[in-house]
DNA sequence: ACTTCGACCTGTTGGC
DNA sequence: TGCCAACAGGTCGAAG
C-alpha cells in the first residue's frame, strides 16, 4: 500500500496527535516484522516526549531527546490513532500510548514493515545511510540523475525505483512518472539523454506532489477505522490499466514484468 | 561496481 | 460455489 505519498500523508495525519506528547506505554503483540522489534524499545521510549515527526524516504521518524523510532510500513502497513482502551484487531502489532489518551497503532498483515529504535543520528543508521536524495528536494535534479545513470545498464524503471538512486519512487509512481515523461520503462538508464532526464525529474516530482495533495485533502479523518480510501486510484493513468485505452492515443496499455514487478505502459506514447 | 534473485508474510483475485 | 495459483503498493542481502 504505502508509497511515499501515503507515508507522507500518514506523517501529517499522526503528527497533530503525538507531537510534544509523552510516551506512557508501548505494547508489542507481534515482534516478528521485517526485523524484530527491539526489546529495548519499550524501556527506552517510555517517558520520552516526541520532539519531531519526520520522514526520510518511506521511513517515518519519531524523534525523542534520546533516540528515534524508525517506522516502515512495508507493503501492507498502516497507522492510525485510536483512543486508549480501543481493542486491537487482527494484525495490530504494536501500540505506542501517549499521555493525551491517544494511541498510535500499527497494523501490518504481511509484516514486511518494521519498527526500529536508534540512539544515534538516524541518518547514520544502516538502513538510512545509503539512501539517495529525497525526490522533492532540489538535490534531486537532472544533473544528478543523469550523472548517476552513466554506465548503468538497468532498465530506467528499475533505476528510478532504486532507493540508493532516489528514495520514495515505488511501483505505482514509477509507472506513472514514466508514462508522463513518455519514456519506455525498458529503456536502459544509460541510453537516455540529459534533456529527457530533465523531463523525467519534473514528472517524478509532479506525480508525487499531486498524490500527496490528493492524500492530504481526502484523508483528514486519520482517527477513523478505515484510514485508506482509494484516493490515488483516480489520478492513475497506466498503473493497473492493462488493455485499457491509453488516455492520449487510445492504444491498449501493455503489461509486463520487470524484476518480478508489474509494469504498465503505452508502447506508442513511451519510447 | 553493478545486476539479478530469493526471501520475508497474509489477504485477495481471477481462472478453471 | 469452491479451489488454487498468481499476485499485491517494499527492499534487503546473497549470489552471479
Amino acid at each position: 500500500m504505502p508509497e511515499l505519498p501515503e507515508v507522507e500523508t500518514s506523517r501529517r495525519g499522526i503528527e497533530p496527535y503525538i507531537l510534544n506528547q509523552q510516551v506512557i506505554d508501548v505494547v508489542v503483540r507481534q515482534k516478528k516484522l521485517r526485523w524484530p522489534i527491539p526489546a529495548r524499545l519499550k524501556s527506552e521510549l517510555i517517558k520520552q516526549k516526541i520532539l519531531a515527526v519526520g520522514r526520510r524516504g518511506k521511513y517515518l521518524l519519531l524523534e525523542t531527546g534520546i533516540g528515534t523510532v524508525l517506522i516502515h510500513l512495508g507493503m501492507s502497513g498502516s497507522l492510525r490513532i485510536v483512543d486508549k482502551g480501543t481493542a486491537p484487531e487482527k494484525h495490530d502489532h504494536i501500540d505506542i500510548a501517549f499521555n493525551n489518551n491517544k494511541v498510535l497503532r500499527l497494523r501490518d498483515p504481511r509484516r514486511f514493515g518494521s519498527v526500529l529504535w536508534t540512539r544515534k543520528d538516524p541518518a547514520q543508521h544502516k538502513l538510512l545511510s545509503q539512501l539517495g536524495p529525497e525526490p522533492l528536494s532540489d538535490e534531486f535534479n537532472a544533473d544528478y540523475l543523469y550523472q548517476q545513470s552513466r554506465s548503468r545498464k538497468v532498465a530506467i524503471k528499475l533505476f528510478i525505483m532504486n532507493s540508493q538512486v532516489v528514495v520514495g519512487v515505488g511501483n505505482i509512481y514509477a509507472n506513472e512518472a514514466l508514462f508522463m515523461a513518455g519514456i519506455n520503462p525498458k529503456r536502459q538508464a544509460s541510453r537516455i539523454s540529459y534533456q529527457r532526464y530533465q523531463i523525467l525529474v519534473a514528472c517524478i516530482k509532479e506525480v508525487l506532489q499531486l498524490a500527496i495533495q490528493q492524500g492530504g485533502t481526502s484523508l483528514q479523518d486519520f482517527t477513523q477505522q478505515d484510514g485508506k480510501p482509494g484516493y490515488f486510484q483516480q489520478i492513475l493513468k497506466v498503473y493497473g490499466k492493462t488493455n485499457q485505452p491509453c488516455l492520449i492515443c487510445h492504444q491498449p496499455i501493455r503489461q509486463l514484468r520487470q524484476q518480478q514487478r508489474s509494469t504498465f505502459y503505452c508502447s506508442q506514447c513511451q519510447s
